[in-house]
DNA sequence: GTAGGTATGGAATTTTTATTCCATGGCGAC
DNA sequence: GTCGCCATGGAATAAAAATTCCATACCTAC
């Protein structure tokens, strides 16, 4: 038997160390403690063991393990450590918040993009007007095949979301310009596809060029940008204004993300709906 | 019985409010709460009722008083005090729950995950270590190139980093695996450079192995990951771990790139202020 | 394929902990 | 001074929770 760690940190330590060694459920259960300490510190081991999925044996077994003589004496530290470092917390959002003097410029950088981009979230659903989201919907719901285009920063936005469509099964092709070779792929959207489009100001060329032919090929297109002033909203079918946050001079695209997220996921819910029909009246009825 | 209060500010309302009117144990009792919630939130009603000078059934008789069915049920709001940060927290998702009572599906969701992103952006500064911030910082600064390596989910924050890389001068490359060669891609890291990989489970096979490669061959490493369990963080010399929000599980990417933001403006800071050390030092003088 | 060892789940058991209940003591009213 | 009520303490009881133990499933090695 193991001599027994004396605080959070070094549990942590040990059980990242060891994590190799241990068997399917025990890994199981180290990802669960680590990654909800707050949880294990309040909860029974009953409730604990069913929100990791194992049973309360397997808990009991951890803390053997790493040498407690049981799982009370281990919860003991996830116990005292959320004593211990409370307390700090707060003061630490204080110190950064008014002065820079200890804590390093990173750090600093750090809480003030959070706090940016968190604010950037907060007016992004109010900003969004349901009927457009709704019509977006529409239209990649009824296209066979959502091409997503974006370059340079909106790069990030537009693989993304072509990942995420991929997860909920909605066939999606990423517009890369690999090769250099925008034009051959926008030749390959159909007539019975859609496209969503992201891109923000300077508004690269090549994505313009792109919309500019979509939109005479009628075909229908969903736009992400950054002002309704963009050069691609008034090509678009639809198009999704978002504000992003700007720290630096450096702009984020949280809010971006957010919006795709929300365009993918809400689609897989409408296709789940349409394949589940008989789910839903009878929920409708009951 | 009276109305129970729903939180802990609100239970202190009341306990000072009719602090007067409570018997001379009762009010023993009540000074002890309000002056140890933290241990209030832990310990059993044995340990608490001698700690404050008086028998397990006056707790509960306090407990009774303020309209509570047990003790138990009182504690749970010491202890949920100490893990909420925010007071309003369920306030604001029960007005986010009842103002959407009218709005489609797609906008719920837009809410929701506008509000789950939020949170994790809350939690995100404070869950850095700031020492391990510098640490990445001075590993990314002294590399002649930065390597970007990110495969899936990951690809869109390790793309999001190489780009921002760009943009403030410093030499960076994307491991894309493009053509499937990851392999070599992995062979044009030099020795003076620096690789930072995102990686999130399940923990993509070529992006291990990939980091494994570079740990043998002494690359230094910096690792954006979501677990300290991750097997990415062991090899790294440098682990950031984010947590990122679930909704409909389905994962953000909020946090992290947040934190790539975070990490590609600071680096730009440092180089600005290398470049420019008689500036630095007319500081250090005034 | 089989035997041995290990990991796992679940029920039984023990321990701990919360709550109830009643006997006692203090305090004020008559 | 005595009666009655409310507060109090402490033991008894009930409830909940942790831990143990055993049967079984699952691997691994031969």
């Amino acid at each position: 038997m193991n001599q027994l760690p004396q605080d959070f940190a070094e549990l942590e330590a040990r059980i990242t160390a060891e994590y190799g060694a241990l068997s399917r459920r025990l890994q199981q259960t180290a990802r669960f403690l680590l990654d909800n300490p707050q949880e294990v510190a309040f909860a029974t081991v009953a409730k604990l063991a069913d929100r990791a999925g194992v049973t309360p044996s397997t808990l009991i077994r951890f803390a053997n393990s790493f040498g407690f003589k049981g799982f009370s004496e281990m919860q003991q530290l996830f116990r005292t450590r959320l004593v211990d470092e409370l307390p700090n917390y707060a003061e630490r959002i204080r110190a950064v918040r008014t002065a820079t003097g200890e804590t390093p410029d990173s750090t600093q950088l750090l809480w003030e993009f959070a706090e940016a981009n968190r604010d950037v979230l907060e007016a992004l659903p109010s900003r969004i007007d349901p009927h457009d989201l709704e019509r977006a919907l529409d239209l990649l719901e009824q296209a066979e095949i959502v091409h997503v285009l974006g370059a340079r920063r909106s790069f990030v936005v537009a693989s993304y979301f072509a990942y995420a469509l991929h997860h909920i099964d909605k066939r999606a092709f990423l517009i890369d310009g690999l090769g250099g070779m925008h034009g051959e792929q926008m030749k390959a959207v159909g007539p019975r596809d859609a496209m969503l489009v992201v891109s923000f100001s300077p508004y690269a060329q090549e994505t313009q060029d792109a919309a500019a032919e979509a939109k005479e090929r009628g075909i229908p297109m969903v736009v992400i940008t950054d002002s309704s002033l963009s050069p691609l909203a008034r090509l678009a079918d639809v198009s999704l204004v978002v504000h992003e946050a700007e720290v630096k001079s450096f702009r984020g695209l949280t809010a971006s993300l957010c919006l795709a997220q929300t365009l993918a996921i809400a689609l897989g819910v409408r296709q789940d709906k349409a394949s589940e029909p008989a789910h839903d009246e009878a929920k409708a009825k009951g």
